[in-house]
Order: structure tokens, then sequence, then C-alpha cells
DNA sequence: GTCCAGGGCCTAC
DNA sequence: GTAGGCCATGGA
């Protein structure tokens, strides 16, 4: 099957099944930005055990990251893993808001999804999944936020060749789900959904060892169960 | 004790 | 351009 019409497919049936998801769980843009850090490579409990440090010792904020010494701000993001140089990441991304936009986010998101993608990725610590995250959660700029469980379902179920590019991956989610020509922030809802429903059932059924024969998107879509490859 | 998780950087070839 | 080592914690 064409993979464009399988992922439009997929997204369907999942909606229909599990419903609008709203997605990212944070409270503001910036703890948006933050949790898209912590959360690089790491469970994602691990991550909200550092955020919770964060909110107690009351440096959740982009004033807040200002403030903090790097070496209290290590221990703090320290269940996250990685810890020095996540801290030494988002102490980064808080001088580069200062310096370019006056430390406003609004100003930053303001700018264009293109030039502004490639300045994030510029940042160290900035790579495509975490700018992608950034522009999508945190600024709902339409672009597609390709993980680990977008690549591992994609490549199982047979919609995108093994080891596919990071950008080709994310162009062909793009490619599938946008609506329209410009961006009105209604495919970055679309975009916003899709990426939430793949991690919903990528958690529960595309880990390592998990087949995806019986996973919701087979469940779903029973004739699709014939393209499924069973390993990993 | 071992394996793994919603990356990204750096170096070598 | 890509393969491999490195960064680190907490839960299963």
């Amino acid at each position: 099957m064409n993979p464009h019409a399988q992922i439009r497919r997929y997204y369907r049936a999942l909606t229909r099944a599990y419903g609008p998801q709203s997605w990212w769980p944070a409270r503001t843009r910036f703890e948006v930005i933050v949790g898209a850090f912590l959360t690089q490579n790491t469970a994602w409990t691990n991550g909200e055990l550092a955020l919770r440090n964060l909110r107690r010792a009351r440096v959740l904020s982009l004033e807040g990251i200002r403030r903090i010494p790097q070496p209290e701000l290590e221990q703090l993001v320290r269940p996250a893993g990685y810890f020095r140089q996540k801290a030494r990441r988002l102490k980064a991304f808080v001088e580069f808001l200062d310096t370019a936009y006056g430390g406003s986010l609004g100003r930053m998101f303001a700018q264009p999804t293109v030039p502004l993608r490639e300045q994030l990725l510029q940042l160290n610590g900035v790579g495509p999944e975490t700018s992608d995250a950034i522009l999508l959660y945190g600024g709902k700029h339409a672009v597609f936020v390709v993980d680990a469980y977008t690549r591992r379902i994609a490549e199982r179920h047979g919609i995108a060749p093994f080891a596919t590019q990071y950008d080709d991956l994310r162009r062909l989610f793009e490619d599938s789900l946008r609506v329209g020509e410009t961006s009105d922030g209604s495919s970055a809802a679309i975009f916003n959904q899709a990426h939430a429903l793949i991690v919903l059932v990528g958690k529960e059924h595309c880990r390592k060892q998990a087949c995806c024969r019986g996973c919701p998107l087979e469940r779903y879509l029973p004739q699709e169960a014939e393209d499924c490859i069973s390993t990993a």
C-alpha cells in the first residue's frame, strides 16, 4: 500500500479508537522545552522525576534556569540521566533565547518555521527530534516529530525502509497528514495528535521485544496484518 | 546483575 | 555519510 495512504488510515483508525490526545504533558511552553531536553534517550518517568525536582526547587522557569548555578542544576536533573550534559544544554538554550530574542519565547516562536528550525539545530544538544518537539509542542509549528517509536512503527509496519533518514521520515508523515497549503495551525494540531497516538501505541506494543502482531494498528485495520513484519 | 529508555556529539575511516 | 563510543539514571 502507498505509505501516505497507510499513514492516513492508521491515523483515522487510532483517532477513532482513542480519541483526541491534546498532547505533550507540560504546563507551559517553557516546560515543553525543558522536557524535550530532559527526556533525551531516557525513560519518560526519569525525565518526570527531574522536572518534579525543578518545580519543587522553583526553578522550572526561564528566570529559574537563568539564575541557578550549574552544579545545583545538575543535581536537580540528575534522575534524567546524562545530568551534566542536560544541565549544560538547558543553560545554553536560555542563553541563546536571551541573546537572540531578548528572553522572549513569544518572539522566538513568531519566527518562520524553517529558519527557526535551522537556528535551533545549531544549538548544542538540539538535534532534529528535540528541535521538532520544541517547534511542534512548544510553538505549534507544523513540524512532525520523528522519535524512536515513530521510526520503529514505520519500519515494522512497512511504511518506510529501515534506516530511512530522519528528515525523509519527517517529510513522509508531514506530507501524509498535512491539511491545506498554509501553516494555520491545523496541520500542527494533526501532527500533535498523530505523534501522541504513535507514542501511546508504541509504549504499549512496540518495545524492543514486542512484535507488531496484535498491536492496535493491526487490530483496528485487520487487512493490514498481512503486511506486518513480525521481527524487530 | 542485565537490559533498556520518546538523542545528540564527536571522532575515525 | 556512517559506524562506534560516549554520556548516566532508575525501573523492569
